[in-house]
DNA sequence: CATGCATGTAAGTAGTCACTTGCGTAAGTA
DNA sequence: TACTTACGCAAGTGACTACTTACATGCATG
């Protein structure tokens, strides 16, 4: 109907300059705040030129969360944790998944914010999540299963650390300065490493 | 100059319905997605009332947002935390914290959401979020000061704890059933407390 | 050269938005 | 009765919105 293939031209990125400055816009001024006028102003664009390309508004968005989420990179081989000890294996697999969520935190906020109003967003974002989440339970099942790790409520605890690491940024967006004063992203990773394997690993400590 | 005093009229209450409107409004569809239209007849009230009473649509915001974080009531006396068993206090802290966050849950995280374009409402949530962490803050402390808690970073396991409790709600809302399965916040709580707990609690178990 | 394709330009449509103005009315107060 | 206050109603204003239509341009490939 209004294909985004462009075989002829080289300039092929005219979508993808799109795609750019939508997420730029909505993740900053909301869904219903950005103005399709405003975005293919900052692609550079004409306004034509975006709805040839994207049709509509909202499939705009779609597409912007979806290219966003499929340029993240989840961690996947468990193997390379469990090589590890709890504590480094652990701490590596939250700074990994921390750091992917923080290239793309604006998008990311942005989703969780429009998504109770278009599932078709929520969807993508779903997947996201769940797909971390099988990973990190998997990691923990299988230190269990390894006798490295305490009895515990896996998939709550699993839970329990997504909601951490989902809320850290959160808040720092929320309350830049006062609240979160010099508290770097890292310290509370830190800590939350330190309190997880304090509670529940069952290896000895000293290197 | 658009006075809120109706001190003739019993019906004073135009004004504290035209809040409640706006605020399940705002919360449900954000700050540029309500109208003042709709946030009127909702209210039952003709729209130009609305201004009267508030003269614009974010003065209306912030009112809003302003009269959900006054209804708040922040726990300040430790003293009945204390009293209690790490465990026990901690987790009625937590409890109690959680409680209050999900009663006014909706205009909270339309809160957050509008505090990037709208710092005046940031500044009222900010003031809020100060308020529980220093009560916690100083919970911990005087946990440590008694010697029933381990050595700590306070500051960042204060900050850490607070990231846990926004990111439950706001995980709850942004993947309702599949993610979160069965996971009630209740369970996502006392994990977060026995893990605490086993993490830095220095008395002895056994009632 | 001719065809097709991606884009630009100009103009317009139908709708919504926050917000205003002016007037009428009911009720309470002096 | 005279005045004030709170509200409803009708109408309108100017700006902005997503989205469309029609036409022109330049570039690449056949």
């Amino acid at each position: 109907m209004h294909g985004p293939l462009h075989p002829t031209n080289g300039e092929a990125d005219t979508h993808y300059r799109i795609l750019q400055a939508a997420l730029d816009e909505f993740s900053h001024n909301g869904y219903k705040g950005s103005s399709t006028r405003v975005i293919a102003d900052r692609a550079g664009v004409n306004e034509v030129t975006l709805f040839r390309h994207f049709g509509s508004k909202l499939e705009l968005l779609r597409a912007a969360v979806e290219d966003a989420v499929q340029r993240l990179q989840v961690p996947s081989e468990i193997d390379t944790y469990l090589s590890m000890s709890f504590r480094e294996g652990f701490g590596k697999f939250i700074s990994d998944y921390l750091m992917q969520l923080s290239t793309q935190s604006d998008i990311l906020m942005l989703g969780f914010a429009e998504s109770f109003t278009h599932p078709q967003v929520a969807e993508v974002l779903k997947r996201f999540m769940w797909k971390i989440r099988s990973v990190l339970l998997e990691y923990f099942t299988e230190l269990h299963r390894l006798g490295r790790m305490r009895e515990a409520d896996l998939p709550v605890l699993t839970q329990m650390v997504m909601a951490l690491i989902h809320g850290t940024p959160a808040m720092r967006k929320r309350a830049p300065t006062e609240v979160t004063s010099d508290l770097t992203d890292v310290r509370i990773v830190s800590t939350l490493v330190e309190t997880v394997v304090s509670a529940y690993s069952l290896e000895k400590e000293g290197s």
